[in-house]
DNA sequence: CTATATCATAAGGTTTCCTTATTGATAAGA
DNA sequence: TCTTATCAATAAGGAAACCTTATGATATAG
């Protein structure tokens, strides 16, 4: 046995088809053939059953298959590790994201990231938080820029805390305030994101806490969408401190009351990953930017 | 890379020296050297540090070498799959017992198990249950024979329930009856096993809840030591049913109270392992046999 | 300074593996 | 029923990988 025999032989369970299944290996038919056979001679079991119109495993096959991709999958995490030890600054990262953040954070780091770490490709990813994590199991992504905490066995690091302010119509009676106050929002309704997004149950918490309540009539998509409804003059919403601007019809009013409700942004990845020494400069140099250029004084862009 | 590869890796780390290694993975010296000189290459990294008198791995050469053995026992572990789906009861089985079951159970299943699995071959461990966990956790035995439960990831088995019996000399004032109750333990200091086994603290848990207590003066570090003190007339014991004897000079009496003082033995292995199907088929044969063979009216050999 | 131990290198042969061409078997279509 | 298309197996020859033996280089010990 050897690991391109298992390559091959995945390759066929991924295809059902030896043809396909050697084009993808970069082989020709016969050799892919051969090799399977040969795996299937040194292991003393038949792994695919032939027809001339059909190719499928068999049960041994299958039970076979699921171990040689574990085994594939730890080879290359095994280059991955020799690669990132020899430049842990080179090569790919995959980045998973919220949406609720990205569009706002992105363009604060990326561009001192790239300035930073020049030989490395970054791959961005935007997504759920469920999602993400799913990603991450599944080593679709190297990590993720989300709220902590999340559930998982991951390698967690706390970037910087994001206030919440409260978005208002510029003609809102509150709009008149510098600040605003928990009894402010005392039985007043909400707009709130949809299902899905981890702002939503954020902000859901905030609401139970100062007896607000959520709009039943709308939920909106997306951070921009909210805001264009608040400007609107449709209602009132939470909006994370990195999404506020100024100038769009909306009044964001900071808290006054204690504790400030913020949301806590971290990056995360897996505990097994090659890329802890680039992961671990990264939340240095995150950590760095966000106490330079998302403090109090200049976090309105 | 390849499987090879990583194997002489690995018996250079194990060796610190080429030569050694090489005998040891049947190639000659250069053949290995080539090879590792091959990963190195291929992953572009520095693994082994030579000088002519001395061999060690570098930092990235550790981390890699960790990586290598996990896939190697990987690949071992894909071959016990298929060997063991070609035919699930053929090849070895690492069976580990402990001490206080070990003399008194395997005569009476030993015997019927070989003749029904007559292509297999048993290795037998006799130890304490700490040491049978970690030895089934690092893969050095298959499965194990205990007292339940245990903690542990592991699939477990419950085979039947052992009686406590209480042991006496024959000249003791108990030895007149042919039953004994909770009542008749109270206050009674009894004989027991040394740190380590299990049935100690079965047999100190008996004793809590009869009001009876340890012996201060002596811990035995068997069972069978334990019924020559009883038989010596130093004291009195609990002994479990199975290793209960006729004709030994001690008087073993059944518990009248409920609910009988027990304990359960049961089989327990890895939930990965390869030898599930042979696994389940041998709790099934040792169910039927105690069931035939360990029944009250013969449990007395 | 010599001997020894130890890993690296070189040259040549063996084995493994791959490629192209062809065969054989089966299913679908005429 | 016969033909055709599809697809995996087989065959033969060449390329690559790998191993072996012999030799080289270098550091350590005496």
């Amino acid at each position: 046995m050897n690991i391109r025999n298992l390559k091959y032989l995945i390759a066929v369970a991924d295809y059902h088809h030896f043809g396909k299944a050697a084009e993808l290996c970069f082989v020709s038919q016969p050799a892919l053939s051969m090799q399977i056979k040969k795996l299937e001679k040194s292991l003393g079991v038949l792994l695919i059953e032939r027809t001339n119109k059909r190719v499928f495993l068999t049960e041994t096959g299958k039970l076979i298959v699921q171990q040689a991709r574990e085994i594939v999958c730890r080879t290359e995490a095994l280059c991955e590790t020799a690669s990132q030890l020899k430049d842990p600054f080179c090569g790919e990262l995959r980045l998973g994201i919220i949406p609720t953040l990205a569009p706002s954070l992105l363009p604060r780091i990326i561009p001192e990231l790239s300035a930073l770490f020049p030989k490395l490709t970054l791959y961005l990813a935007e997504d759920t938080t469920l999602n993400l994590l799913k990603k991450l199991n599944e080593g679709h992504l190297d990590c993720a820029l989300l709220a902590l905490p999340v559930e998982g066995d991951f390698t967690m690091h706390a970037l910087f805390d994001e206030e919440f302010l409260l978005a208002v119509p510029i003609g809102h009676p509150l709009a008149k305030q510098t600040m605003v106050n928990f009894a402010d929002l005392a039985d007043k309704t909400l707009l709130l994101l949809e299902d899905g997004h981890c702002l939503r149950d954020q902000a859901l918490a905030v609401c139970h806490s100062v007896n607000a309540v959520e709009s039943k009539k709308f939920r909106a998509t997306s951070l921009e969408t909210l805001r264009y409804m608040v400007a609107a003059g449709v209602g009132i919403t939470l909006m994370p401190k990195l999404s506020c601007r100024s100038n769009d019809g909306v009044c964001y009013l900071p808290f006054k009351t204690l504790p400030i409700p913020t949301r806590t942004i971290g990056l995360i990845w897996r505990r097994s990953t090659a890329k802890k020494i680039l992961l671990t400069h990264m939340v240095e140099h995150i950590k760095n930017l966000s106490a330079v250029n998302f403090s109090h004084a200049n976090a309105l862009l």
